[in-house]
DNA sequence: TCTCACGGTTAGCAAACTCC
DNA sequence: GGAGTTTGCTAACCGTGAGA
């Protein structure tokens, strides 16, 4: 071995561990028996490894929407309708999009108005299912409802321009806010970053750098609304003591973001980080 | 499933207020 | 001082219930 050595000589395995004359710890190995692996790869592997085991794990249910298209289903729905379809999208079938109870038997329109909480509001539904249909965006054939796979579906997919709703997390939220609110969070999924789960301007943006964050007045120029509905609305849009979306404020700029129990593009688990922006418990 | 009338709710506007 | 946010008022919209 033709280098120079300090006393530190530590033997194992065939590995020599030392201190060089510069003061640096060094380690020495043959080739043929060892290879480099950076304390960089090592972390990402393990990264890797945790994100793989919790795609394998048993994962929160969740529908998916396509954010390339459901532009058509807002301008042709009333915002309470958004809502109710965003509700409703819950109760999808994998692979057919067919509308099923928990027993996997097709909804009736009782079913339904159950599921909507419109069981009394017969005319509320009926406008509802009508707009859908004349747009394409349930159909019926043969008895049975299928919501349009353009728009919503459940199951595999490899298209990244879709966010996922976790199912639970939704019918929660659809208790305690009224569907008008959740029609405004469905005009805000073609806005969601991938990385950030960010309300953005480009949310296809790779750098983290390059990603135009929406204030409020943007935002609300985006979906359509006055920016002191805004306002008003988001601070009701909770389930529990769980907000859907955060606020955060940089020096004087706001900036929103989804709760990614709720929303999410990512096929793996949320990072901590964004976990604890939702974390409201006060010291 | 559709229509209609009614009442309640919401969104938009503008002014006041707050914060940087 | 200016930009952004909140608040009060009001018109428009939406949901409701009854009836066909």
């Amino acid at each position: 071995m033709n280098k120079s050595k300090t006393d530190e000589h530590r033997y194992f395995d065939g590995v020599f561990s030392y201190t060089d004359e510069n003061g640096e710890a060094r380690i020495s190995a043959p080739a043929t028996t060892h290879r480099v692996i950076s304390y960089e790869q090592t972390e990402a592997y393990k990264r890797e490894q945790a994100a793989e085991k919790w795609r394998r794990g048993r994962q929160p249910s969740f529908t998916a929407t396509r954010m390339r298209n459901i532009h058509e289903v807002y301008d042709a729905l009333t915002t309470a309708q958004c809502g109710y379809l965003m509700r409703l999208q819950c109760s999808v079938d994998y692979v057919t999009g067919r509308l099923v109870n928990s027993d996997k038997s097709a909804m009736s329109y009782a079913d339904m108005r159950k599921e909507l909480g419109l069981a009394r509001k017969k005319s509320t539904f009926s406008e509802f299912l009508s707009a859908c249909k004349r747009n394409d965006i349930i159909t019926e054939k043969d008895g049975e409802h299928f919501v349009n796979q353009r728009y919503h579906f459940r199951g595999a997919f490899t298209d990244p321009y879709v966010v996922k709703a976790y199912t639970t997390k939704v019918k929660h939220v659809y208790r305690e806010v009224k569907a008008a609110d959740i029609g405004l969070m469905y005009r805000m999924l073609p806005y969601v970053h991938y990385d950030l789960n960010a309300l953005c301007d480009n949310p296809y943006e790779d750098d983290p750098n390059k990603i135009r964050w929406f204030n409020r007045k943007s935002l609300a120029e985006a979906i359509g609304v006055d920016p002191a509905t805004l306002g008003r609305r988001l601070p009701k849009m909770k389930f529990g003591d769980e907000y859907v979306i955060a606020r955060i404020k940089v020096g004087g700029k706001e900036k929103y973001t989804f709760n990614p129990n709720v929303f999410y593009r990512k096929d793996t688990k949320p990072s901590d980080d964004l976990i604890a922006m939702f974390n409201t418990k006060e010291a």
